[in-house]
DNA sequence: TATGGTGACTAAACCGGTTCAGAACACTGC
DNA sequence: GCAGTGTTCTGAACCGGTTTAGTCACCATA
């Protein structure tokens, strides 16, 4: 019924040359004469030929496709606000580029090494894009001894001589820090990703060195994992501290949005009697009240550089690595300056609601 | 270096046998003796001979992996709590039956049919899951045009033979609607997705279908887009009308989320000055202030029993569709009594911070 | 005129499975 | 003793590309 679509031997025929030939002038390799190559590619365009994919990926050894793992609690998932624009961007260089993005949604870490095995295995992709980089990331390793090409997001803590593109968190967060000490605040804690995480000990680290650079105390540090729960354990625990600290630098939006339920719940007003800062630039932070004072990256585009480096990678191209605009502040409402009683009461919620 | 898989034919020479006697053997088919599908089973096993599913695909015609095309506005996207919770749903089906997701993300509904149809020309899926489904669907036809198998999240609003995976929303939005009106609410008000999208729709009507049941206005609806800035931009139509609604019922959470935002920064308190509902219930919503009273379904479930369902369809089960559990209320802090006085004045900002 | 080289092209192997036609053999019934 | 019926298994075709070895005509050179 449905007209089947036409094959490399269909051209073939109607060329009156051999599939090979054919194969030959598809692929602009040398040794088909000029004219017989035209007339090759005018046949295939009349006849509406596209290669089949499978039988390249056969013939080949390729899949023409990358996967990307996300190992992830389904709590952080939902609304975490960087994958999906991550993907979007890996997307607009995958899709020109006739290759597809195998997408694998696991749970946990444990699961995680299975699912690079099944891509692995099942011959699915190329390559993978290593995202949430951890500690001497078992994952470097694994896709080497699979066989797998790939590129990172932010450099690995160990040597490594898979590429990566990374973007620079330090300028975000030293410029959130030196914002507020600007504002007047000298008790600045951070909410941070877990340690395990690079990403989270990177912002860890430039938060406390920009304290410490400043003359102040950075060691008002909790670690917790990035989700809204977390944040707001955190931020009950900080505000529950003697001598409070009067702004919180989060390490992603989710936690800091989560904080900020928190503080206001407790009758603390932002930015007040509290300033506080997130990370991601997410669309929600700018629709709350207070707005949220973030730090912010192109994130589609980390997605579609990594894409586009991957497919170097794959096709076996000297590639370095690639370092894109640092992190920016976005200054919104909920940081501000200190306030004038150098220890303010503990807010009653009563009051907010009076 | 690396040492090959085995083959097939491997297996066949270990076990003195022909190939194609060992692929009956493994594929489970008549025709072979107990004794030697035995040892080749054995011998498959030891030579960890693992099918090619790039040859497999070759010679079925089958890919072997389903696809999910997103069409969606990035910012809504993000923070959207829906597609990871549905994805890794979809994941859990699909893993274990050794299938794999492909995802693609367009920004637009005018790239979404290239997208389709790039799977269909690269063989890419076998199947693919419709989610946000809208009026007269162009897509209905497109993937039965293309070949595709298919299933759908809702019903379509014309007859179609595609199945489909249904959760009832009315449940939840009754239930939302009910429970303002328990509270006092009489004026209350709807903010709804696009009417191009028939969750919208379904929601809107359910909506006012309840209003009128009790002899109510269900006239103030807003449509919008579930951004945040179309949220935010509905609630602050909705502050500005004379004698404004007292609750307002959103489609998602991400637009209650920002109508919050809108209301506390025009003064209002909520639930004292006015109260809200959303719908997803999302992680965030349960740890801003106040926490968000929304309708929560089972996501995960979702995304499982479409994946279920998709590779039934696939491989030409004869399937019904499937109804899950309907939505249900979650009652948290930001819908309260009616405020006393009939008529509330506005609010005044600096009211709040005093 | 024999020799060699080159460009254009063909034929066939190959990737690793599935599937079909038929061979070999044992068993049954007459 | 023999046709008929299964069962088990082999060999080969097939899916649709890529790639290699080799053929052939043609031209330049010694």
């Amino acid at each position: 019924m449905a007209k089947q679509r036409a094959t490399i031997m269909d051209v073939a025929r109607a060329a009156g040359v051999s599939k090979g030939l054919v194969s030959f002038a598809l692929n602009d390799r040398p040794g088909v004469s000029p004219e017989t190559r035209d007339r090759i590619l005018v046949i295939a365009e009349e006849l509406g030929w596209r290669p089949s994919v499978r039988a390249r990926s056969l013939s080949t050894d390729r899949s023409f496709a990358v996967g990307l793992v996300i190992a992830r609690n389904p709590d952080v998932m939902s609304g975490d606000p960087f994958f999906p624009a991550f993907i979007s961007g890996i997307e607009s260089a995958l899709a020109p580029a006739g290759q597809a993005l195998v997408l694998s949604v696991v749970g946990s870490e444990e699961e995680e090494e299975a699912s690079y095995r099944q891509l692995a295995d099942h011959d699915r992709v190329d390559g993978v894009i290593l995202t949430d980089l951890r500690r001497d990331d078992s994952r470097l390793a694994l896709v080497s001894a699979l066989g797998l090409s790939a590129i990172t997001i932010g450099h690995p803590d160990v040597p490594s001589d898979i590429p990566s593109v990374t973007v620079n968190d330090t300028p975000g967060i030293v410029a959130a820090v030196e914002h507020l000490i600007d504002l007047g605040h000298r008790r600045i804690a951070h909410v941070a990703g877990p340690s395990r995480m690079l990403h989270g000990i990177r912002r860890s680290h430039s938060f406390m060195a920009t304290m410490h650079a400043q003359g102040l105390d950075g060691g008002l540090v909790i670690e917790t994992d990035f989700t809204a729960a977390g944040g707001a354990r955190a931020t009950e625990l900080l505000l529950a501290v003697t001598d409070r600290p009067t702004a919180i630098v989060y390490s992603n939006d989710l936690m800091a949005i989560a904080g900020l339920g928190v503080a206001t719940r407790s009758g603390l007003s932002v930015p007040r009697d509290l300033s506080l800062t997130g990370f991601d630039g997410s669309d929600i932070g700018a629709h709350i009240y207070p707005s949220l004072t973030t730090v912010t990256t192109e994130v589609p585009e980390w997605g579609r550089h990594a894409a586009e480096l991957l497919l170097q990678v794959i096709v076996g191209d000297a590639v370095g690595n690639r370092e894109l605009p640092a992190a920016r502040l976005l200054i919104r409402e909920s940081s501000g300056p200190v306030p004038i009683l150098s220890s303010p009461h503990r807010g009653d919620p009563a009051t907010l609601k009076e």
